[in-house]
DNA sequence: GTACTCGCAGACAACGTTGTCCCGGCCGGT
DNA sequence: ACCGGCCGGGACAACGTTGTCTGCGAGTAC
């Protein structure tokens, strides 16, 4: 077996460190600077010149260190964004990270990742350390409530955006799903379909998101004429067992809901997970907030309010660039729209079991 | 409005750069070195002068630079990792990026990340700017043919780790799932449940662990006395419609499979759908390699043989840095098991109708 | 023919930090 | 009282690169 990281080919001295532009200019019979303008690509230098040095590099396999030219350029750019995001894990996150490296490779930029779980303290850390790394730009998912911290962290003039929920206190880009909208208008779906009590199950009320999920239900419900019944609202439903245990309850009553409105991925999982063990799937209707793999493979398929992950982190690179390029306009707000996808379980009609159930008999 | 990315605290001068050790050490009264001794938490300067000089940094809202510090260090360590995915995107690896950056989290070391998206070059790409950026490790899920190029392009000593998939003139410690005995398992699974026609459904044959568990599967049909029927067999299969289409295919032949095994995500996916579409679902037996979310809800429930991407993770970033802990030992390579877990789709007896199929009439 | 310009290349310093060396003072032992 | 050792702290150089300035030679306009 080849020993361990050895070098396959040669054209290293061996006990010698990795070759700096030194050792090439001395290689190509050339000065110093004139490597550095070869590298960096300055047409200023006579072709054979620049053939020589490309040749010394070629044979002391020199390879460019991007820390010591950051240091010593005056512009200080790292080609290094920074990526805050709830976790690298999740599909959303995931997907948004995805775009963002795309976008980030068509300007020859990095992406440093890291996962926020929804701590406070783990958002100002990684903040923190990626200001120390010198990332030239900052996009966030934030999770804190008070981003003012931001102004003395981050070099002044350092472009930031702030994705799926906005910031506090910190004049930035942002980019927001169209959360009230979104939940109106599957809720005025639901009512369309004859719907008049419809349970709203809610993620953990100090998320934005959810807030504003929570307010598109809440607007709708009212429109219609009817009012909010608090006993057919729950909140902090962060996991899907959560979900579950509130779905159970929620039909262990006399007067249970004819749809259940769900504002978030893990939530929707639960809540068919709950109807599946009722044996309520085809009777009691159900819209989730946020798309999700395999929803149209489900029994019925899951009529979701559908974000778009991919247009927000294009948008939100697209704002930081332009940051980066000079404008220094104000900071605007970019709203994405939700779609709703009609696949069946958001069409059921009021179940008449479940009416009858309203007369008294528990289910 | 605020003005854009303006520092909400004072505490800096307008006019001024970033305060470096020098405007530190100027307003504490003490020699650079000292701020340098403070910053690096050097035991050996009084409490007194640290907190002088701990005042001066937060007065001036003083903020190491790492880059200039990694330069200057005769470890030259950057405490970054490079992690090189299929696709930051897709759940495996994004499973596989989450437990690794919590592994790096706690020994303080940040993850750039890239996507490969199958490409050699882009693999090749991503090493150079990796390295270039000094990266103390690299942990690749490979895709090129030829990883010999690693040698000449990182340093000598740079670990690297190969996961997921074995890389070539290359020697390095590598994580690998147990493909070859997963898919066997799965296989003799079906074949114990009274199958004899049991389909094969593969993604690019180029890719490694697609040759394994198709020899997972070929070794389980032959020690049970059977031959494999070439016209069962289907590789290339790289996407969820690519595998529909060809499922849809093999139901419209006179001699139909009673069961399907599929070697990837996608490729299970795409059979289930067919499955729907041919009404067969309930009929033909499936089981995927690689579980994935939701598989439990279907009807009926997919059996899989699942991976463990967050062990996998886990160990890849162990044998990183154990080797970054100066570990010079040979390589090894590491297997991580797969575990059947039975959902119903793979436990379906062979079809009598299928089977009458055979005698002459199609489907 | 002279002066001015321009293209090209090199010498030198500097980016912000840490390694090395050295100095001054304090301690304890004789 | 003197000496040796130790410890806290500072001066200086260096990491690998690029910005700036200067010099040289050739081309061009008068």
């Amino acid at each position: 077996m080849q020993a361990l990281g050895e070098p396959a080919s040669g054209g290293e001295q061996p006990g010698k460190a990795r070759p700096t532009m030194n050792d090439v200019a001395r290689a190509a019979g050339v000065s110093l600077k004139t490597v550095s303008r070869v590298v960096n690509g300055v047409r200023s230098v006579s072709p054979d010149l620049a053939a020589q040095v490309q040749t010394a590099i070629a044979a002391l396999n020199y390879h460019h260190d991007i820390g010591a030219s950051t240091l010593r350029r005056s512009d200080r750019r790292t080609d290094t964004i920074a990526l805050l995001l709830e976790d690298v894990g999740n599909p959303f996150s995931s997907a948004l990270h995805r775009v963002i490296e795309d976008e980030a490779r068509a300007r020859k930029m990095q992406v440093l990742t890291g996962s926020l779980d929804e701590d406070p303290q783990r958002e100002r850390e990684l903040v923190q350390t990626f200001a120390m790394r010198r990332a030239d730009g900052v996009i966030i998912a934030p999770v804190s409530a008070d981003h003012s911290y931001l102004g003395a962290e981050l070099p002044p003039g350092t472009p930031v955006v702030f994705v799926d929920r906005p910031g506090q206190g910190f004049a930035a880009d942002t980019v927001l799903t169209t959360n009230v909208t979104g939940a109106g208008e599957a809720t005025r779906h639901l009512l369309a379909h004859g719907h008049r009590s419809i349970a709203y199950l809610g993620d953990h009320f100090h998320i934005s998101t959810a807030q504003h999920r929570y307010e598109g239900y809440r607007a709708a419900v009212t429109e219609a004429g009817l009012t909010v019944d608090p006993t057919l609202v729950t909140h902090g439903l962060h996991t899907a067992a959560l979900a579950e245990t509130a779905v159970m309850s929620l039909f262990h009553r006399p007067d249970p809901p004819t749809a259940l409105f769900s504002s978030q991925n893990l939530v929707t999982i639960g809540a068919v997970r709950a109807l599946r063990r009722l044996g309520l799937h085809r009777a009691v209707a159900l819209i989730g907030f946020d798309d999700f793999p395999l929803a149209d493979l489900l029994e019925p398929a899951v009529t979701v309010v559908a974000q778009n992950p991919a247009l927000m982190g294009r948008t939100a690179a697209a704002a930081l660039f332009r940051r980066l390029d000079g404008d220094t306009g104000e900071p605007g707000t970019f709203w994405i729209p939700t779609e709703l996808i009609r696949r069946g379980s958001g069409e059921l009609p009021p179940s008449p079991q479940l009416l009858s159930g309203r007369s008294g008999q528990p289910l």
